[in-house]
DNA sequence: TTATTTATGATATAATTTTCACAATAAAAT
DNA sequence: ATTTTATTGTGAAAATTATATCATAAATAA
């Protein structure tokens, strides 16, 4: 295919299919069609078969997809084919579950730092990981940390954000209900839980 | 202006925009025009014009909007003007840290029962909330709950699911990366916070 | 070897969503 | 009273995204 934009949409789904393919590998199976990958993810086929082709031609005719060799593929698309080691910011109530969450693994992610700005909580541990002194980032710098988790206050949010881009961090996944005013090097994700809650009641 | 069908991403908008109304309300600002509203959502000026004009003109050409009143629409709008009683389901440590957000009162959620399938915590308080058995859910038929937050293992989550929807729960916000097999009337929304953090190093 | 089946990859079409441009209009200034 | 300024509301254009169609490649079986 020659070569075109690839959509926003079509990278967020990319984790998605990573996710899917991640428990083929887990079941054995070796191949898998559109038809019942979509079925899987809820897509529908046309749509998986156009986003996995913008990447290249992965799939045989006939077959469909080999669950293995595509699963690497779109790790290293992704950049998940390496493990990749990110920061967590904030070690309140949802730090601390973030950083006992098990879900990460699937995609290769480790907690490797957690840093908070309560006194109290400086040196004790969340699992195998020490938690350091927030005015600390800085040493994000050398230990090749490049993705961070952001679990403070919303008041807090704005400047943790500059130090973590002043440490190379370059890219923040905000779990605040705000917007980061970043450079546009810096890559952000928010999740905001309670705007999500807040559509519910419009479709009851 | 002639009916038109509501864009699914406008609905997904109201609430960012409901927030920065709560918080001018809070300010005492008394309007605001498109363009400065553009600002704190980041979003542009004729794209809010737009969402808005979908409900109604509720802007005075030449001054802008009437912070209190149009704060009042869009609550009225996305059902967010009476409080809205929810349950969690999964006290664990998500659970816990959700149950103990402050986030979703700007909102009007309340969080009015929490359920767990763990006997040990069954009787237990998180907040002013006592833990109730998760075989009770059915009785948030007779409380008047319809919305639920799903903070369970994945292996669970369908199961939950469909307890939730017997129970005449209308929306669920699910937290499993999983998706949820419910009928079409129940409005589902899922967060997965694994594949948002796995979008980023592609953009790094 | 040839026909048949399956399912991709590319292209064409449709649907949705965003952006733009501007007429309409309210308030302020002259 | 008239002009100027500010800013909405909206139809139309542009951009983006999703879906349908179809020629064709690979595998299998007759």
């Amino acid at each position: 295919m020659k070569y075109r934009r690839i959509p926003d949409e079509t990278i967020r789904r990319m984790p998605m299919y990573l996710r899917a393919f991640s428990l083929l590998e887990q079941e054995k199976r070796e191949t898998i069609s559109s038809r019942q990958l979509a079925e899987r993810v809820h897509l529908n086929p046309p749509q998986i078969r156009k986003d996995l082709s913008y990447f290249g031609a992965f799939g045989t005719r006939g077959i469909g997809y080999p669950v293995i060799s595509t699963a690497e593929q779109i790790r290293s698309i992704m950049k998940l084919d390496v493990a990749q080691q990110a920061a967590l910011i904030g070690a309140g109530r949802l730090g601390t579950a973030i950083a006992s969450y098990p879900g990460f693994s699937i995609f290769g992610f480790d907690i490797a730092a957690i840093f908070d700005n309560e006194k109290a909580k400086i040196g004790k541990k969340i699992g195998s990981i020490t938690i350091e002194d927030i005015h600390k980032i800085d040493s994000l710098k050398n230990r090749d940390i490049r993705l961070a988790i952001l679990a403070v206050p919303v008041d807090a949010a704005q400047q943790c954000a500059e130090s973590l881009v002043a440490a190379g961090v370059k890219g923040i996944l905000n779990l605040s209900p705000c917007y980061l005013d970043v450079p546009k090097r810096v890559k952000v994700v928010t999740i905001d839980i309670a705007m999500e809650l807040g559509i519910l009641p419009y479709y009851i």
